[in-house]
DNA sequence: CAATCATATTGACAAATGTCGATGTGATAA
DNA sequence: TTATCACATCGACATTTGTCAATATGATTG
C-alpha cells in the first residue's frame, strides 16, 4: 500500500454518488446492485461503472452468487484509510 | 457538513500530490508554499492550484505572513474525515 | 431452442481536471 | 522610482471523468 493507492481510494470516495454507496454499504453489511440502483438515482449502467471504481480501489469487494453481484465493504482497507491521516 | 463537502474533501485528497502534501502537513505544523514547492516536484503555478484545492475543501488553512503564506492543516476537519467512515 | 433476468461493456459526449508558461499582484528593498 | 520576491491568476492544452443509450454476456427458465 503506497501513496498512490491510498490517493486512488481516496478519488474513489471523492465522488458524492460512490461515496453515497459506501456510507450505505458500512450500515447493510452486503447490497445487490439491483438494491442499490433502487437508491441512487441515476442509469444501470453509470452504477455499474461506480462499482467497478470502488472494487478496483479495493474499498468493496464483489461477490457473485447467482445471477446477483453482491457488494460489500473492504473492512481492512477502510481501516488502513481511517488511520492513514494521523 | 453534508454529502457533498465530505466528497468534497476526499476528491482534494483523491490526487497523489495533494495527498502527498497533506501527509507532509501532519507532521510539520507549519509549511510555507515555497517549502513544499521544494518537496513536490512540479511548477509553482501547479503548486498554487492545488493548495486551492485543498483550502477551498477546508482541510488546510492559509495564514499569510509578510511575503509568504504559511500553509497547515485544519485538525478539526481532517478529524471529522477520519470518522466518517465508521 | 428462444426468452428473460441481472449485470457488464461499448461508444459517445460534455464537463472537469492536472499541468505548464506567461503574466499579474502586492508587499518590501534598493 | 525601479527591482525583486512570494504567490496567484490566466489561457491553453491533453487527459480524465461522469453520464447515458445501446448492446453484450452469461446464467436460468420455458
Amino acid at each position: 500500500m503506497d501513496l498512490k493507492e491510498y490517493a486512488n481510494m481516496f478519488k474513489a470516495i471523492g465522488d458524492e454518488t460512490r461515496l453515497f454507496i459506501l456510507k450505505k454499504m458500512i450500515t447493510n453489511d452486503e447490497l445487490c446492485a439491483c438494491k442499490l440502483l433502487e437508491m441512487v438515482n441515476c442509469n444501470q449502467s453509470t452504477l455499474s461503472h461506480h462499482m467497478k471504481i470502488l472494487t478496483d480501489s479495493g474499498l468493496v469487494i464483489a461477490r457473485k452468487d447467482w445471477k446477483w453481484v453482491h457488494y460489500s465493504i473492504n473492512k481492512e482497507k477502510v481501516e488502513l484509510l481511517n488511520n492513514y491521516l494521523k
